[in-house]
DNA sequence: TCTGGGGTCCTAGGACCC
DNA sequence: TCTGGGGTCCTAGGACCC
């Protein structure tokens, strides 16, 4: 048996933990540089805002309505996540953490423990320990755990925010509830086929044809079809090392200059250097890609990516750096407007296993010197030591404008409950 | 003016091998 | 007219998740 425990609009809920006075009143918070909402609380949802709305279109509505907003404070809720997941962990021996707000539980050899009382006890004690509500769907597979905790969430008063589905007819019952395009799996693409098709729910798409899902929605889909039937076939997954490490920025303009996409991308592989020398790794292929404002249908539209192996694996900026603005060089088209750009690096490998080459290029006074700019930048602040190819001037900063204190992250921000 | 960032998995098709 | 069979590996792109 599996359950699926949630918080409830995470981030929100985070925040209001410090702010207790804005519980009942409509909350939002930002995405990176305040640019579309990406957690509402339930009054903010009341108001109409939609998951991924654009700030600035909303910014009359969250004036008139007093929504609170605030900018995206990841270290808050990283910190408020992991003490959420150690409390769940006391709960079973068998967790997958998903998400930053999400974890799979797996009960075996729970034969004599009553599981709906166990998932009480522990939305109790989250939410006392850390002031997160948190909603509970046990079910007999994790797809299932999944639409039993929507079920839980939709309806807090009846269940109490832990759901159940112990039964066949309650499992019938719920698919038949579950729009198809809320299912676990399946996004707007597969949703609008399939609504056109006439599948309308859950149910309706565990009634198709397994050879029909296998074909036009892949293995997966097939799975996920056995997983609504009650047939388990996703088990938890166990933590494997990242298989890739993205640095990606929309830019605050439209860029038509190679010089400017190189400097940014010389940054995003600088970027990407650095999260791989701080889990201790290398890589050894690398992509590039760029794109153009999707949202400017007056201009031409151009997007590439271009992945590249490396000669050997290495976590150096000086190389990554090189390696990235070749990449660039082969994708980059004159003539057009560019609004985004990544880097991101693959094939990762523990940096004490290293392949060397028979012809050795790569330059060994690299890494004491990556240590000493790491060490450098840690102690002076973020980027005080920069390679030549990033642009010296640019001081990068996102745009949070509200940004809540680090509560419980940084000593300076410790809440202060009497002057 | 302003529309996020970071991940995973799967497939088709090409290049290549014996 | 006829022109094998069975593989692997790689990459770009698409779909999905939070």
């Amino acid at each position: 048996m599996f359950a699926l425990v949630d918080c409830n609009n995470f981030y929100v809920s985070c925040e209001r933990v410090f702010r207790p006075d804005l519980i009942g009143k409509p909350v939002v918070v930002l995405s990176n540089n305040d640019g579309c909402v990406i957690a509402r609380s339930n009054e903010a949802k009341a108001l109409g805002i939609p998951m991924g709305a654009p700030a600035f279109k909303y910014e009359k509505l969250f004036n008139e309505q007093g929504v609170e907003v605030f900018s995206a404070n990841f270290p808050l809720y990283g910190d408020m996540s992991h003490r959420v997941m150690s409390i769940l962990s006391e709960y079973s021996p068998d967790i997958e953490i998903y998400s930053i707000d999400e974890a799979f539980l797996k009960f075996s050899g729970f034969q004599h423990i009553p599981v709906y009382a166990h998932c009480k006890t522990m939305q109790e004690q989250v939410n006392k320990w850390t002031g997160i509500p948190i909603s509970i769907g046990i079910a007999d597979t994790k797809a299932l755990a999944k639409v039993a905790n929507r079920i839980a969430k939709k309806f807090p008063h009846e269940t109490g925010g832990v759901y159940w589905i112990d039964t066949d007819t309650k499992r019938i019952k719920a698919l038949k509830w579950l729009g198809i395009e809320d299912v676990w799996g399946i996004g707007r693409q597969h949703s609008r086929r399939l609504l056109a098709m006439g599948i309308k729910t859950a149910y309706d798409f565990t009634q198709l044809p397994d050879v029909w899902v296998k074909k036009h929605m892949s293995i997966m889909g097939l799975r996920l079809k056995h997983e609504l039937l009650g047939i388990p076939s996703f088990d938890l997954e166990t933590p494997a090392p990242r298989q890739s490490i993205a640095t990606t920025r929309t830019f605050e303009s439209l860029y038509t200059d190679f010089e400017q996409l190189r400097e940014r991308i010389a940054t995003f592989a600088v970027m990407c250097a650095e999260k791989l020398r701080k889990q201790n790794s290398c890589c050894a292929a690398l992509t590039v890609f760029i794109l153009t404002d999707r949202f400017r249908e007056d201009l031409p539209q151009y997007g590439k990516s271009i992945t590249i192996q490396l000669p050997f694996a290495t976590n150096s900026s000086i190389e990554l750096t090189k390696f990235a603005i070749q990449a660039l060089q082969q994708i980059f088209k004159a003539g057009l407007h560019y609004k985004k750009a990544g880097v991101i690096v693959h094939d990762i490998t523990p940096a004490h296993i290293y392949q060397a080459t028979l012809f050795e290029t790569r330059n060994s006074k690299h890494l004491p010197l990556m240590l000493a700019i790491d060490k450098i930048n840690a102690r002076f602040g973020q980027q005080k030591i920069r390679l030549a190819s990033q642009d010296l001037q640019r001081v990068w900063k996102m745009k949070q404008a509200r940004l809540s204190p680090r509560y419980t992250t940084d000593i300076n921000d410790i809440i202060i409950i009497k002057v």
